[in-house]
DNA sequence: CACGCTCCATACTCTAGAGTATGGACATGA
DNA sequence: TCATGTCCATACTCTAGAGTATGGAGCGTG
């Protein structure tokens, strides 16, 4: 039995690895929709061939399953995790927001996601995220101080109007506002006026 | 040179016309989502094989052309044709919203059409569509007595709180608030005091 | 050195679906 | 009646892309 470890076969090819085609593929969705993963061509941008790639997969759709498995993780735990350090909740919904139109790669990654729900195993992961991201806002109104109801109806209103930002900002990106400070004053208004925190958040329940 | 009219070839057979076709198409997409829409399958679905799509249509982009045409017309000047009824802005945006609830027909087509955006053809209608509800609701705002730069925020905001959520209710039904009427509460303050119509909208055309 | 394992190339097969070629049924007008 | 145009069926071709079969180059270990 052999340890692959950091095996190198020709030299200096670090030899490709299933998280390797994982990755790749997750960029070439980005780029291209995921109708552009195609074996062949995920295996010429790699410089191998399909012989390669049945090597490390069984097929196309566990090669989905595993760059899917991949963003999913970001899109949620880790992105989560980052917001949790600031410890302020309006403005953690403000970073929020921000981040919309910041990181174009992951942004066009989601859209490009979007763009395929129609498949299942798309679809399925897409639900998981919203998901997640919802019941994270709600999480933080709740911690303002909202009743249930309105925390989740306020949680959903926003994560509405963040992902359909994402989405103009896809469709029709030239209907943009020029003036991202009127945009943020809105958003701020509609936002509303929340009670501050509470110093010991209660159930109020 | 025949006329066609209404001549019926087996006795009440209607005869299919492109027209028939390209609605079968956007029914199909709205199911089955653009992916389905396959010639094969709409001929088996409308009774008859490919030999009579292709005397219809050149081919198939231009079905999908045709069907889109109709639903870009449906889901502009029909849809905004029909608001322009109601004379009090506030309400209008209201049932723009509703909307998004309501008819669950022609919300599935626009969920499968955003899912087929990667479709050159299909992401310019979208472009359009969403290019021109942001304008009417931006000048439905001017006329309400905001700035330029302020309209244009807040139309984009509230298309992207209406977009997002057609895409929630996409990707996560399961998320959507079960009390309704919070919600409409939290859009109703999102929406904000906006100063009451002029008496005299300025340049009413 | 020979052997085995890893990773990949080459060369197939197989299927779905677009598009084509051609003929046939039927209706209408002359 | 027969000629013409409409609408459709049948039977192909052609291509992209998934999946398979097999061999081979390199590196490790005995």
């Amino acid at each position: 039995m052999m340890r692959k470890g950091t095996g190198a076969k020709r030299l200096d090819e670090p030899t490709l690895t299933a998280a390797d085609w994982a990755e790749a593929a997750l960029q070439l969705i980005a780029e291209a929709g995921l109708g552009a993963l195609t074996v062949e061509a995920l295996a010429g941008r790699l410089g191998v061939t399909k012989g390669s790639f049945y090597w490390h997969f069984k097929g196309r759709s566990q090669l989905l399953a595993a760059a899917l498995s991949r963003w999913e993780q970001r899109a949620t735990t880790e992105a989560l995790l980052g917001l949790s350090a600031v410890t302020d909740v309006r403005q953690r919904l403000h970073l929020m927001l921000d981040a919309t139109l910041q990181s174009p790669r992951s942004r066009s990654l989601y859209a490009a996601l979007a763009e395929a729900a129609g498949d299942p195993m798309v679809k399925r992961v897409l639900n998981r995220v919203a998901s997640a991201r919802i019941e994270y806002l709600e999480a933080c109104y709740r911690e303002l101080g909202l009743a249930p109801a309105q925390a989740k109806a306020k949680a959903v209103f926003v994560y509405a109007a963040y992902r359909g930002l994402l989405q103009v900002a896809h469709e029709a990106p030239a209907m943009l506002p020029t003036d991202w400070s009127s945009y943020a004053a809105v958003v701020l208004e509609a936002l509303g006026p929340v009670q501050r925190p509470k110093r010991r958040p209660v159930r109020q329940r």
